[in-house]
DNA sequence: AACAAAAGTAATTTATATATTGCATTCATG
DNA sequence: CATGAATGCAATATATAAATTACTTTTGTT
């Protein structure tokens, strides 16, 4: 389950903290899915792709390692 | 949770059951999600854009009615 | 080095996505 | 219209996403 999350958080200076809060969940939520262990639902995704403002596709569409 | 799912696999002409075997879920779980009242995980809706060769962006993101 | 903020990690609990079963309804074709 | 295939729909069961709590490790700043 590799995205670009990470990375696109960090280039926007913005904390796991700061993004979890923003899109409803927990940090812990956040952390997981930037490491690629959880299946995040599409609702989620689609929370955090707005917060991040990219799309889905950028976020996790054919993510190269 | 609207999305183009149902109106992708008509001009398919797959059916719910054939879309659902093919990416390892049940008719009934196809049946929700394209009428809306599921809240998919990724790795499913990645499942059914490339079944349907469509991207997640082109199924899922910022449908309108 | 010391301190604090951020991130990693792990156990347990809770909410919900999905499975399973069964029956009703719609729709196409003979 | 009758038959079967496709879809709708609903109840209950199971698997897993996400919450909660708590502790550790990393990172940056003074």
């Amino acid at each position: 389950m590799r995205n670009n999350v990470k990375i696109t958080r960090v280039k926007t200076s913005m904390t796991q903290q700061q993004l979890a809060k923003n899109v409803g969940v927990t940090r812990q939520t956040i952390g997981l899915i930037e490491k690629g262990e959880y299946n995040p639902t599409l609702s989620l995704c689609i929370a955090i792709a707005k917060e991040l403002e990219k799309t889905l596709d950028e976020l996790f569409w054919e993510v190269e390692d």
